[in-house]
DNA sequence: CGGTTACTTGACTAGCTTCAAGCCTTGTGG
DNA sequence: CCACAAGGCTTGAAGCTAGTCAAGTAACCG
């Protein structure tokens, strides 16, 4: 939990749903808001001029995103997207400063939280200092899920949302799972995915 | 300025040099100092299976650094270097809490801190979406350095840390440069880059 | 002036991307 | 309940491009 829901709704924080797939902000806009997530799941991506999407993060129940230029009134650097159905609640920044100002432990509590997106964000960067395909998809998975090697987990991604974290094309992450599942990294049944 | 330096000497921090090229902290150890630059240049980078260092962050005079890790008690996820001769002033994590407690501005102050971070990766990551090493190598020139096109700017790195920085090999990026060169993107003089 | 570090160039190669085509699964509407 | 569409997955072949390796050159520094 970032900040509390209901000191939030206090001053002025509103939900709002979104279906699955839509966008809530893009890049180059200018902040206005603070978003956190009450359900589901929103990535944010920048993309490039070929069309190529790159995801720089992923946000589940009680995260907030794209702070850091809502704070600093830069315009967005990344566009976001809701994976799933998702309720999120939406405040301006006004508002916000205002509670910064009233509760002092609510600055102070989302300094971790800061810092946890900022961890979260160092180890992506060490997915591309990885050689090869397979490191890099390993890398990404061990630091998203759990790996009980008995007990497998389910991989809720489509090959291409791993490709747009990893920086692969799609084929590639193909070939390379299914490389991987030979020496028993992976699982794959039913094109679903195993970790 | 992340925080007041008065504040932190107060708290009991201590000012150290190092020379250049000195290592800090090392990937993989237990945070237990915040350190802050009063005087010089640091990186931060990560480290793969071959040796390769691909860097995670750049701070100069005034910035904090590894703070994610020391909030979150959590070991380092990157190598923090100096990239010239240092001073650093070095704090233990309870004493900062301490801060924390006792100046509700500085937690409040941080966190703008914390979202410049944040928002600087987010940048650097952009760098990756790039497909070509033109691209990447513009892209990191241009969030690092104002480009007036009338006066160039030196810029004071060598071709290995661009490649450490854009992901590419040295020779990648010598041959991308000489080629921008001659489109006019940069200009080179005695082996100096400018941009 | 000698040694070290950074830079440069060329030739070759490996491996990822691209393009194209086909298959499987899921879900939707009649 | 079935048919069909759409999206995701898979495979193969070919090409390109950044990486690798090797060698040599220029600048810097004590």
């Amino acid at each position: 939990m970032q900040i509390d829901n209901n000191i939030l709704i206090t001053y002025g924080a509103v939900a709002k749903r979104y279906k699955k797939g839509e966008f809530i902000y893009s890049e180059g806009e200018f902040p206005h808001f603070y978003f956190q997530i009450i359900e589901g799941e929103v990535r944010t991506f920048c993309t490039n001029r070929d069309g190529r999407e790159l995801n720089q993060g992923l946000y589940r129940k009680d995260d907030g995103f794209g702070e850091s230029s809502l704070l600093l009134s830069k315009s967005y650097n990344s566009t976001s997207q809701t994976l799933t159905d998702c309720v999120l609640l939406r405040i301006s920044r006004e508002k916000l400063i205002n509670i910064f100002a009233d509760y002092p432990e609510v600055p102070n509590k989302l300094l971790y939280g800061f810092a946890d997106q900022l961890y979260k964000k160092e180890e992506m960067m060490q997915i591309w200092a990885c050689n090869t395909p397979e490191e890099k998809i390993t890398q990404f998975l061990s630091q998203n899920f759990e790996n009980e090697s008995k007990k497998r987990t389910l991989i809720p991604y489509t090959r291409q949302a791993i490709a747009d974290f990893t920086g692969l094309r799609v084929e590639t992450v193909i070939r390379t799972l299914s490389q991987m599942s030979k020496k028993g990294k992976v699982s794959i049944v039913n094109r679903k995915l195993y970790y």
